[in-house]
DNA sequence: GTCTATACTTCGATAGAC
DNA sequence: GTCTATCGAAGTATAGAC
């Protein structure tokens, strides 16, 4: 039930924004009254709470996997798919935890700010670890190739359509491509 | 004294989002009481609502300009530098339009949306232009490549530190080359 | 475990004096 | 133009019957 419970407040976070969403519809979403989701739930914000640190667990397990499962060069096309498959697979979770994070309290707020830091650190240390294999330029400063590449990958969840023409696997790739082959046309005159 | 209140709404729904910030709270900022703010306001939702089309109004003039005054094989660089100096210029504006959407009510929600659509459509514009003059890979659909540019622009001022090394217009430069020719050593065996 | 009823708080917005 | 006082609505959460 719990599970039920969070996977639905997920869904109506992401959609509505966790402070325009009520427990009131929250229930309703379930097939309850108001009153009898506190028998589950201790507080609207836990829900947040919950949600926001399993999303982070998942992605940071997901691609930790597939980092220790990839040959040395195809780690970071590895990362990039593997974060974009887990993503687009907890989309709700995902999206909430991305947008949400200034709703909760402080003692957590701080929490999942750590949480998300250690994914992003494990990030980056990929795209050193490519800078000195030679296989990702060195010219630029990591801590901008990270924030370039989390940029791209992150807000991928917002306007991705789940029936529309790419896979997640697909749409990773293409992904990939585009940071480190870039847009422009091999051997372009610019 | 309406401008003044303009840009203090926008620093706090940006910093706390629009639905956790209050009226009284952003009267205390300007100096008043909550009450004093309708003599010049008629409701909270209406400085949302001004605040995106300005920021929208901003950065498409902006763009437009750059992308006049650049020479072809110039264009969408400037308009990525072009894109990052408005965006970052009008921090706060252009953070709660991105942010905030959901919280306008519906005539005027679809008004932002298709404002913001028309960006895009500027934006794709000038993608599809250098795929014609094979300064882009025709590889991929050009619906990717701009959704691709814009997850990596937009999100930039999410983590921009005003006082950083980096000036907005040398960001510009630097995810603009990240784009382009891509995060990978030019020539390395991938 | 689920309900009805309600306590308690806070918010956006208004009324009306000055 | 700014204030104090207040209205009415809506929210989270709790009490207590069944």
């Amino acid at each position: 039930m719990e599970w039920r419970i969070l996977a639905t407040a997920a869904e109506l976070f992401r959609t509505k924004g966790y402070a325009q969403s009520t427990t009131r519809e929250l229930a309703g979403m379930i097939g309850l009254k108001k009153a009898s989701l506190y028998h589950y739930v201790e507080s609207k914000e836990d829900l947040l709470y919950e949600i926001s640190i399993q999303s982070l667990r998942q992605i940071d397990g997901d691609v930790a996997a597939a980092i220790a499962a990839s040959a040395p060069a195809d780690a970071l096309r590895d990362l990039i798919k593997a974060h974009i498959c887990s993503a687009l697979g907890n989309r709700d979770h995902h999206a909430v935890m991305l947008s949400e994070l200034r709703s909760l309290s402080e003692p957590r707020r701080q929490q999942i700010v750590k949480a998300r830091d250690a994914y992003e650190a494990r990030v980056r240390g990929v795209i050193v670890a490519e800078q000195a294999e030679n296989r990702l330029r060195s010219d630029i400063n990591p801590k901008y190739l990270t924030f370039a590449l989390l940029n791209l990958l992150n807000w991928t969840i917002f306007w991705y359509q789940p029936g529309g023409a790419l896979e997640p696997e697909q749409l990773g790739s293409l992904l990939a491509s585009i940071f480190i082959e870039g847009a422009g046309a091999a051997g372009a005159v610019t």
